[in-house]
DNA sequence: ACAAAAGTGTTCCCAATACACCCATGG
DNA sequence: CCATGGGTGTATTGGGAACACTTTTGT
C-alpha cells in the first residue's frame, strides 16, 4: 500500500532531548543508531509522526518506544527544517525536550533493541544529523527557562533537600550559588512545602521538601514571577 | 504527476503572524480566505512548505506572496500539530511571527488576489482554523520577549524619538511607563545612538535616535541583558 | 572527638520607583 | 500667548549580593 499526493511532502519527525541529573551532573539520553546513515553514531531519540496522532503524542510515543520513559515533563522546543539535515530525503523535525527524575533507575532498560545511554552534556560523543544543534538549543532553553519557571523540580525526586535543589541549579546554570541567599529566595516563593521527613545521609539529616504544584498554579494566575 | 510514499504524511505548512504598530495600536495583518473551508473568514497568511526549501524560506516566501512584505524581522514561534486543526486533512503548521515597520505605507498593496488588512489585536474578527490560538501565542511571545530583548525597534522606523519608543512599549505591554525612568533606563543600555536630527511635529521638535545594532551584538557577546 | 553537611541573619549597595517642573515650538 | 509635547534630577525604597559561624549527626 502507498499514499500519493499531488506535491511532494517533507517527512515529519519528532526528536526528543532527554535531560536527567546524576551526582551533580547534567545528563542527556542518547540512542545508538543501528542503521545507515550515521550507523553506530549516537542520536537523540525520535521518529516519524503518524498521520493520526498529534505531534505531542508522537513525541511521547517515540520516547516510550525508544527509551521506555513515560510520564515525564515534555515541552516543544523548536522545529528544525533545513533542507539537507537528513542526507536521504527532506525531513522536518519538531524537537522536544524532556526532564526526567531518578536517572539512576533503569527506565532505560525498558528500551527494546536499541542501546540507550546517558552522557554528561559536557562530554558528548559526536551526534548524527543536526542533533548537536538540537541538543545545544535544548540546553540553552533549559538554562534560560529554569531561571524564571520552576521546572527544575522535574529533575529531582518528589521529595528532596534544599541542598539537592541548590546543586541542581548550580549544575544547570554552571555556577555556584550562595547557600543562604538561595534558601531565602527559594523559600520566599512559598513554592516548597516543608515535610516532617528528613533525609539521613552521612551527616546531619536534612529536611525534605516537595514542590507545591497547586500553590504554583495559584501564583501563576496572580501573575507572580519566579526569578531564581 | 504525483508523489507516493509508503506511509501517509501530514501536510506541512507555515503560518505567519505579522505585527505592526500604528497610532499607538498594535496591529496584525490578516488575509481574507477566498475558498472553503472558512471561506470569507480572516486568517493568518501562510501556505505549504515546498520540499526543496527550508521552513524559514517558506515563511518568507509565503509572506512575500500573500502580503508583499520582505525584509522583515521573522522568528519561528511554535509548531501546531493537533490532529484536527484542519478539517480537510492532517496539516501540521510551523508558525512564525514577523515585525514590520511603517504599517501606514501600503506594502500590503503588493499582495495579489487576496485581500489583506490590518486589525488591532484587541478587535480581531473571528479567525479560520486554530489561528486564534496561534495569534494569541504570538502575542504572548511578543509581550514576553520585548522585555528582555530589543526587538521593539523592528516595529519602528529606523529613526525614531524616545516618545515613539515609549509609546510602543506601552502599547505592547499594555500599561503606562514613567517617562523619566524609561528614558534613563533605555539610554543606560547604550543601545540607542542619538542623531543630530530632530523630528518636527506639531510642537517642540524631538531628537531622533537609531538602534545601534553593532553595539547590541557586542553586549550580547558579553552576556549583558536588557530588561525593560 | 572530629569531619562533614545542615542551618541561620545582617549589612551594604545598586537599581527600580515615585514624583514635578521648565523648555521649545507651532498655531 | 498658549497649548502641547520634549526634556530633565532627586529622594526613597526594596531586593540582590556578600559574608561566617553554630548545630547536628555518623563514624
Amino acid at each position: 500500500m502507498s499514499f500519493s499526493y499531488r506535491y511532494p511532502r517533507p517527512a515529519l519527525t519528532v526528536d526528543c532531548v532527554v535531560f536527567g541529573v546524576h551526582e551533580g551532573r547534567l545528563l542527556v539520553l542518547l540512542i545508538r543508531r543501528g542503521q545507515a546513515p550515521f550507523r553506530g553514531d549516537w542520536a537523540i531519540p525520535g521518529g516519524f509522526v503518524d498521520v493520526q496522532e498529534s505531534i505531542d503524542d508522537a513525541a511521547r510515543r517515540e520516547l516510550q518506544e525508544e527509551t521506555g520513559l513515560t510520564n515525564v515533563y515534555l515541552e516543544q522546543l523548536y522545529t528544525f527544517g533545513a533542507v539537507n539535515r537528513d542526507p536521504r530525503e527532506r525531513v522536518v523535525s519538531v524537537a522536544y525536550y524532556a526532564l526526567v527524575r531518578r536517572v539512576e533507575h533503569q527506565e532505560v532498560a525498558a528500551s527494546d533493541a536499541a542501546q540507550a545511554e546517558w552522557f554528561p552534556v559536557d562530554e558528548l560523543p559526536s551526534l548524527a544529523f543536526d542533533h548537536e544543534e538540537i541538543l545545544q538549543t535544548a540546553l540553552a532553553r533549559l538554562r534560560a527557562k529554569v531561571r524564571y519557571q520552576p521546572i527544575g523540580f522535574e529533575l529531582l525526586p518528589t521529595k528532596f533537600t534544599l541542598t539537592q535543589l541548590q546543586q541542581l541549579y548550580e549544575t544547570i546554570l554552571g555556577h555556584e550559588i550562595d547557600k543562604r541567599n538561595f534558601r531565602k529566595k527559594i523559600l520566599a516563593t512559598r513554592l516548597l512545602k516543608p515535610l516532617e521527613e528528613f533525609a539521613s545521609g552521612r551527616h546531619r539529616s536534612a529536611r525534605l521538601y516537595r514542590f507545591d504544584r497547586s500553590q504554583y498554579q495559584k501564583l501563576v494566575k496572580q501573575g507572580v514571577n519566579f526569578e531564581i
